[in-house]
DNA sequence: CGCCGGGTTGAGGGATCTCAAACCCAGTGG
DNA sequence: CCACTGGGTTTGAGATCCCTCAACCCGGCG
């Protein structure tokens, strides 16, 4: 991968754009300084490349600054089932703040090459505790993650391929847009048409003829892993019915 | 319903068998006292009685000491997904004790008809700070929820039909065995058939066929309510292979 | 140049759904 | 005691959605 792809997080962390969504948000506005001395440094991953195994017993977690991962189960035959994309300013495997030491119920890879900010468990877990500002913070991203994997749940379980993928790529845009990351209804969107598939339990070649039929009728536009919601109200209509 | 499908808590605390199994149970086998003074009275509900509302903040918090329940979310226009069963020593809604004062990402119906015992959330919340062998406990029992949802977004996502009951009845085989309420195979089973569909996100006619091909080869067997697993490892193949 | 990962397209089959109807059983009211 | 009712289960027939298998295309890369 070639290293435009990604831009690496600022060196003072007062001035992170991706920190200020993070679960330290509330102490990086008070004290910056408080979350670069808790910095253990920053990495940079390439695409593909597997983060957090399931089963292992995390001892750092990262904060995402750039770039696309995603949270994954897969059985032994191959099949895989993608939990949720991890998107710039998400914690990978914030969970694991909550039951250190257990074991992950999920792996993390990256989908593009990410560039992170790596913080020990432990720390993390203290600062969590440290002010009701980061606990009421902590709880609220833990309750956002619970109630997303409940709507895929209903997403998996009750509506169609078609549904399926509407909803995931308003999902998607709407959690860029509170990153300022949508310009017009455009956005970088590098998942693979195979991590689409294993995100709502469908065939590779079936989500590329939905995206098909959703380009076909002008509601959205894909080019070169940026894609631009063109008729949102019709996206949403889909979204809601099937 | 009448009453002889429900046995009610025993007054005692300390003599509560679905106690032990409770996230409050560390404390119960210490001082059981101090649980009976926390509990603010037993509830019996009917069968098919709305718990909690999707939205609402809940206030207590439900310990279930016989019976059925179940999490899920609805749609507008009636489609329904589990998200998952609550059996007996199970508490409802124990998310809401981790972000007390967020709005529920999920409604709550009774399957059967159950009886509780009744905390508040304020209670519980502190109680599962007041020792380290119940923060322990607490996040131990969070952990196995979030596993479990990632496991059933795998089924949801990656299983057959088939597959996907077969994995369903042999993790609440194992959920009742780890409470002693199965017997040589046999478990009572209460869930109708629209609610294995509703959770298994398939429809109800379907369902039936399924089981049908389980009964006529001799894996399960069911009579009235109850389910008895005839040849478990020919199940664990289905479950594992589909 | 050949290779490889990813996207695209076609043809055909199978799993699952929809619609429709009968059945069974428990409860209810006469 | 019986007829009626309603929720849940069972079965059949046919349609559809989605999958499988099999190619081909394209751009990037060694």
């Amino acid at each position: 991968m070639s290293s435009r792809f990604h831009a690496s997080p600022p060196a003072a962390c007062a001035d992170c754009r991706a920190g200020r969504r993070a679960i330290y948000g509330p102490t990086l506005e008070t004290s910056p300084e408080k979350i670069a001395g808790l910095r253990r440094g920053t990495n940079v991953f390439p695409a593909n490349k597997l983060l957090l195994r399931e089963g292992e017993i995390a001892s750092l977690c990262f904060t995402i600054y750039s770039g696309w991962a995603c949270r994954y189960r897969q059985h032994g035959d191959g099949r895989r089932q993608i939990l949720s994309f991890l998107l710039p300013g998400d914690t990978v495997m914030m969970e694991c703040l909550f039951y250190p030491g257990l074991k992950l119920a999920c792996s993390v890879k990256s989908l593009t090459s990410i560039s992170v900010c790596a913080f020990s468990v432990t720390d993390m877990v203290a600062l969590m505790r440290a002010s009701p500002e980061q606990e009421e913070m902590f709880s609220a991203s833990l309750h956002r993650g619970v109630t997303a994997t409940n709507m895929r749940l209903f997403d998996l379980g009750r509506r169609s391929a078609l549904g399926r993928i509407a909803q995931l790529i308003l999902e998607l845009e709407d959690r860029l847009q509170h990153r300022d990351m949508v310009k017009g209804g455009r956005f970088h969107f590098p998942a693979r048409q195979t991590d689409i598939a294993d995100a709502t339990g469908l065939t590779v070649i079936h989500v590329n003829r939905l995206l098909k039929i959703l380009r076909t009728k002008n509601i959205i536009e894909i080019d070169r892993k940026h894609i631009t919601i063109k008729n949102s109200a019709a996206l949403r209509e889909i979204a809601e019915e099937e």
